[in-house]
DNA sequence: ACCTGAACACCGTTCAAGT
DNA sequence: ACCTGAACACCGTTCAAGT
């Protein structure tokens, strides 16, 4: 039952769990999965921890403390972006951590080696979350299905700043690597974590 | 009509635009919607289009390059969190840029004067685009209204790894300026995509 | 040109009823 | 204990029909 509904979820994305859609898969009717999983809130639950047995913990690399944070915070992003139909799913409920709870907690134990704990730890974390929903948003929006109008190239066509130069506007209308961006994005805010701590201790640079 | 959708949205969210609600609050029929607009979607682009003609221009500050940079990706944070809900409208058709366009290009302008362009723009707007969205998608998810069992705090309880002292466990389950956070993380990503550039002048630090 | 009524194909959810 | 049929209150959308 749990594995139908992921079945769905892989294949067809988050938006066509349905509880009709999964009882006709199944050849029930939907009031069989409300008796089994009682809502539709708790099937998604159930979906999600079943995901998240499934995945393996990642191994963190890097010799210096700054490679190994940056690692285990890549690795996130990492599942997140695999695996982003259900990360989608969770998402949608608020239960991302349920998903990836093993790989924050790796990222916890990183940032506790580099010295970073307490609401340091917490405030560092969050911001890897943050950046990694939101480069998976970016993601999760193919450009090509969007409406009539809304393609970036048609918006930034009607832009005409003196201020900007033709290629700007021309690049800014094409694609870009948002893997090569996110990893990047998340060092830049693992060094300046890592950096306030260092600078605190009185460490410099 | 698009005033009446748009007040909608501002008061009870995103998901509170329907067809048939806003046909109530109009006193008319949802067909007569569908003769005027055309369509959800349509609809949707004509709410986010009048809210963008309601915002005016935030001011850029600061003297130096970076923190002009900064200016212009904070004035794109503080926009899209102070209207969220119509943010989070845009955002579900994937039309974020319509609603700040001319904030986008702000920082656009910025990043030129600072060195930034081409395809660096591209890559460095996209950045600050998807760190925006992150934080936001973290910002509209009140804890409080979360699944039972899905609370932060119930979920690190259960959360006993040795490497991970208590304190940093009892500040994960704790809230977060979220704000705060965002504005540090554009601070970080901006640093970086400044940096970069500089580098490959030769200016070196 | 502008609006309605009725219908279609979807949702999540509940409740009495069956075995 | 486990499952069904029917119903309720929602969706977006279309189409023939009215004025």
């Amino acid at each position: 039952m749990v594995d139908a509904a992921l079945a769905i979820v892989s294949a067809d994305g988050a938006d066509a769990l349905s509880m009709r859609r999964l009882a006709a898969d199944l050849g029930v009717t939907t009031t069989t999965i409300y008796w089994h999983v009682g809502n539709r809130e708790q099937l998604v639950v159930a979906v999600v921890e079943r995901m998240a047995e499934r995945l393996g913990r990642a191994a963190v690399t890097g010799r210096e403390p700054q490679q190994r944070v940056h690692s285990a915070a890549v690795n996130i992003w990492r599942s997140a972006s695999r695996h982003r139909n259900v990360t989608a799913l969770a998402s949608s409920i608020g239960a991302t951590t349920l998903l990836e709870l093993p790989l924050e907690v790796a990222l916890l134990a990183e940032l506790e080696q580099a010295g970073v704990r307490g609401a340091a730890a917490r405030d560092a974390l969050a911001t890897v979350l943050a950046c990694v929903a939101g480069f998976l948003v970016t993601a999760w929006r193919p450009p090509e299905e969007r409406p009539d109008g809304l393609r970036p190239s048609q918006i930034w066509a009607t832009v005409d700043d003196p201020r900007i130069p033709r290629a700007t506007v021309r690049a800014v209308s094409g694609s870009v690597d948002l893997d090569r961006l996110a990893e990047r994005a998340l060092l830049a805010v693992v060094v300046e974590h890592l950096g306030a701590t260092a600078e605190r201790k009185g460490g410099g640079r």
